[in-house]
DNA sequence: CATGATCCCTGACTGC
DNA sequence: TGCAGTCAGGGATCAT
């Protein structure tokens, strides 16, 4: 799945290609992702001047003035920026490829995702009252977040810190990869509950979590096998990982047998020797 | 409210 | 070679 990383690489590198332009149209494919696609698209957008791309979360927003436009890229999705200079175009969609923007000056936006979790919405008014923003906990990378924080939040809490840390209304955007590795170079298990956690080693589970998240977006997003570049290139090599992965071959730094265990239905990777 | 389980979906992979 | 079964995962939503 794209994770933080791969969407803010993915806003950086559409940015250039859409703001200030006006969307032309909007061709919908397949309507069916993880809700329905708003039918009226095609008639609510051409016209309207993408004015800004920022990302919330794992949310991309257009802001288009009037609305916002509202992408997810769930877990396979992905964007492409197709530009009218470029050979072959305007190239025809493969499957999967469920929706784009046209925009006046012939770019298109295309969105790819194979197991349709993603999203596109339309919200107008205050986007930060969208029902699917309005609970969303601190960004991982800016001062809000931090052991301070993440210590006064889990006073009482039982679970897990493991799911703590993949909680939205705790901090967005860690996924599962990114949990497993700042756990692991915080040497705290993720069986661990949080609640009894204190503020030393928040201090350094805050100080990984900022180090691997920002690590991933230097390289470009760490990646999925179907994660493509915004600018149409493949994706980056698959980012070398601590643990996640990696069970029954060796820690790197201990050579303990890294194990494997589900928690919340999710796998987790860790390190019996280094987390604790 | 906190926590755990379920569900959406397809491609990659495994075993026969 | 092909087929069936398993797994993966974000995150809303439902159940406890």
């Amino acid at each position: 799945m794209p994770e933080l990383p791969e969407v803010e690489t993915t806003g950086r590198g559409i940015a250039p290609h859409l703001t200030g332009q006006v969307i032309a149209n909007v061709i919908i494919r397949n309507s069916k992702l993880r809700w329905p696609i708003p039918e009226n698209l095609p008639v609510l957008l051409p016209g309207l001047t993408i004015q800004t791309v920022m990302r919330r979360a794992k949310y991309l927003l257009l802001d288009c003035g009037k609305g916002v436009l509202i992408l997810h890229l769930g877990m396979s999705g992905s964007l492409r920026v197709l530009l009218p200079e470029l050979m072959q175009f305007p190239e025809s969609p493969r499957k999967h490829d469920h929706f784009d923007l046209i925009l006046n000056n012939q770019a298109v936006l295309r969105l790819h995702d194979p197991r349709r979790f993603g999203a596109v919405l339309w919200h107008v008014g205050n986007i930060a009252q969208h029902p699917l923003l309005m609970n969303l906990g601190p960004e991982p990378l800016t001062a809000d977040f931090n052991a301070q924080y993440l210590f006064r939040e889990t006073r009482g809490l039982r679970a897990c810190i493991k799911q703590t840390l993949m909680n939205s209304r705790v901090v967005v955007g860690i996924g599962n990869i990114y949990a497993n590795e700042a756990l692991y170079l915080a040497g705290i298990n993720p069986k661990v509950i949080a609640g009894r956690i204190g503020i030393g080693r928040y201090e350094k589970l805050v100080q990984a979590i900022k180090h691997t998240l920002r690590l991933a977006i230097e390289a470009g997003g760490s990646s999925l096998r179907d994660f493509v570049h915004s600018d149409g290139t493949r994706g980056y090599f698959q980012q070398q990982y601590w643990v996640y992965g990696r069970s029954g071959k060796g820690c790197k730094q201990c050579s303990n047998v890294i194990k494997q265990i589900k928690q919340g239905q999710r796998s987790s990777f860790y390190c019996s020797g280094c987390q604790h």
